[in-house]
DNA sequence: GGTCTCATGTAAATAGTTACATGATTAT
DNA sequence: ATAATCATGTAACTATTTACATGAGACC
């Protein structure tokens, strides 16, 4: 027997068909919108995935000539298909193996000036405060579109962890912000003392 | 001429040769002790990346056969090597793309029971917890063992992130639990008032 | 008429993981 | 002896991203 597919993508978009048939570019416009906080899917695995879940059974295809004439691929999940998600859903799952650029950069910050690392922090925070207002926004839509829907309660769940976790990123920042500006106080106050008369020229050396 | 590798596993490795030389197995375990709060890399990256580094002359490899006749390849960042770092460093960082296993699970959490749920959160909760943990040491391992050394005050950030954003997710976890338990009594109480006697089966509906 | 959004898909490239092969040294 | 750790590397696989090709309908 053909064993389930690992692949998380795979049931990324099968859950997305749980709640109505969709196409491809449907999916992906409800990925950006709701789940883009911790998930993201592009056009090069949705559409192979699809085309996946027909071979597997666990979605069928309706070639729908619906909207105008124009081609539209409609995907609806089967029962085997709602099954297999459930036992995803019930698998352990493995923790998340992290990469965030931002830190690897500051990791290296004693090899730069330090409003190297500032400028790096500052747009970090930016982001995090953006982050907020767009998660602030679907915490909304679900409150007000979305009320009684038994999904609702995890939605908010998911949109509520980003806040959390922007929030926590923001008051690091702002702490980070003010440790690398004593650094660079400090840097400055050392360079022109070493350095008496205007001649303020960058000094690199190696540990 | 040759453009500058934008891959970042490069300048992960490259990073930690500014400390002093190593070979690919130091390189894996300084990673695996320090940053695996926000970064990983495994052999099959680091020794590829350590080949193309000579290649580019931002690293020098000297065959060591220092400690007991035991192979060893010793890499050596050259002054070319450090400022291509600091060129790195200074350029803008895409933002983080995330993929949590665990929040796209919760996020389907509605078509399974409450307790598939709560099961996730509460190994989400452990996994945090012991996170913690190992930043503590971590922290604890800089603040004694690398007292004075410049690169000391930016490793503090990076963990002091890693600590917040844990301790955000923590707290998360605890609220979620809640929910979920609100969510699983409700349920039991619906379930037990439809079908009065004994008959406890498990109903789906679909929306 | 032109641009925007809807819509589907593939190809190529890049990134990342896992498994394996190999063998020496050190500690039990 | 033998298990653990030190140590290097490759091959195969899987995952992911980016760029491209194509075309219709909607809107200005």
């Amino acid at each position: 027997m053909p064993v389930p597919p690992t692949s998380k993508s795979v049931y990324a978009v099968l859950g997305f068909l749980t709640r109505k048939p969709m196409s491809g570019y449907d999916i992906k416009k409800r990925i950006d919108g709701s789940i883009s906080n911790f998930w993201n899917e592009n056009y090069g695995q949705i559409y192979p995935v699809l085309k996946q879940l027909t071979e597997l059974g666990w979605a069928t295809r309706s070639d729908d000539p619906a909207a105008g004439g124009r081609r539209r691929h409609v995907y609806t999940i089967t029962a085997a298909g709602r099954e297999a998600l459930q036992n995803w859903l019930a698998q352990p799952t493995d923790p998340p193996v992290y990469r965030h650029e931002s830190l690897l950069k500051l990791f290296f910050g004693s090899e730069v000036e330090p409003e190297v690392s500032i400028r790096l922090i500052e747009a970090q925070r930016r982001q995090s405060i953006e982050d907020l207002e767009r998660y602030g926004q679907i915490e909304k839509q679900i409150r007000v579109g979305a009320e009684g829907h038994p999904g609702a309660p995890y939605w908010l769940l998911t949109v509520r962890s980003g806040i959390a976790l922007r929030e926590a990123d923001l008051r690091w920042c702002d702490d980070a912000l003010k440790v690398l500006r004593g650094l660079a106080k400090r840097g400055s106050a050392k360079r022109s003392a070493a350095l008496p008369a205007g001649a303020m020229k960058k000094s690199r050396n190696e540990d």
